[in-house]
DNA sequence: ATGACCTTCCGTGAAGGA
């Protein structure tokens, strides 16, 4: 079983190249992020005839999640995170493959002061609680997307932020920290220690050249989930292709479960 | 170097991004 997260900063204008990854890489779920429209304006037919349906919750202009699964229907059971009070289009959770995927945006939390910290913060108080909910009635459960955290030091490239940045305030780091010693697992880092792995290189300053990128984009993997890791890599080679976002997916691969 | 880039919108610059 394949899944992927993706910050695709716009779904209209990158669909072809969405299409193009979707091809080649043939996940059964796909959990984009920042499609910047509106959940009726959302491509579903141009997804549809290329063997996936959708699970979108959108706004005008900003923010925006939608989440691809293989086949012709998919169903949403919540379309905002529960405990959040906030109406920004961030989170959407399905079911499929026997698994809860929860496709989230959490807030930058370098806009509207402190308040807009604040949001961030309370997101991530709200993904916390529906973490404890499904680790407590023993459901397995994939929490995927654009975290906007950078965890660690090795995760973002000498000056490629402030040191007071949003996304890595210790604040941030630590309520990070708190979602996963609730017993997830990074994916990544789960396979990959300590090597030095990007998910987004900023469009300015020629960031992408000087590889100045950060790890900001992750898969968190409940118990069961985290025992059938098989792979994991950010698929650098997309932010080189043409007009492209400034994230890239990360793949993540599974084992079946009867193949123990 | 207060720089740079990209997307959206009844837009023609501003806001948000990270």
């Amino acid at each position: 079983m394949k899944f992927a997260t993706w910050n695709v900063n716009s779904v209209r204008l990158r669909q072809n190249l969405i299409a193009d990854w979707l091809e080649r890489h043939d996940p059964d779920v796909l959990m984009m992020q920042e499609i910047k429209c509106e959940t009726a304006a959302f491509p579903a037919d141009f997804f549809i005839e290329r063997g996936y349906a959708s699970a979108v919750v959108g706004q005008k202009s900003y923010n925006g999640v939608a989440t691809l699964v293989k086949g012709d229907r998919t169903e949403i059971v919540t379309d905002h995170l529960p405990g959040f009070d906030n109406p920004a289009a961030r989170y959407v959770e399905i079911r499929t493959q026997g698994l809860v995927f929860g496709n989230l945006y959490l807030p930058n939390g370098n806009s509207g002061g402190e308040e807009g910290y604040a949001t961030k913060l309370a997101f991530f108080e709200a993904l916390t609680a529906r973490a404890e909910h499904y680790l407590r009635e023993e459901t397995d459960f994939i929490f995927a997307g654009d975290y906007n955290v950078c965890p660690a030091a090795g995760d973002c490239a000498p000056g490629a932020l402030a040191p007071d940045d949003a996304l890595v305030r210790p604040q941030t780091r630590a309520a990070f920290r708190r979602l996963i010693w609730l017993g997830l697992t990074d994916a990544l880092r789960a396979l990959h220690p300590t090597e030095t792995l990007y998910t987004f290189w900023d469009y300015q300053a020629g960031a992408w050249q000087r590889n100045s990128g950060i790890r900001i984009d992750h898969a968190l993997l409940s118990p069961r989930v985290a025992e059938r890791l098989v792979s994991v890599f950010p698929d650098k080679d997309e932010r080189a292709m043409e007009r492209p976002s400034d994230h890239v997916p990360l793949l993540v691969t599974l084992r079946d479960k009867t193949e123990g």
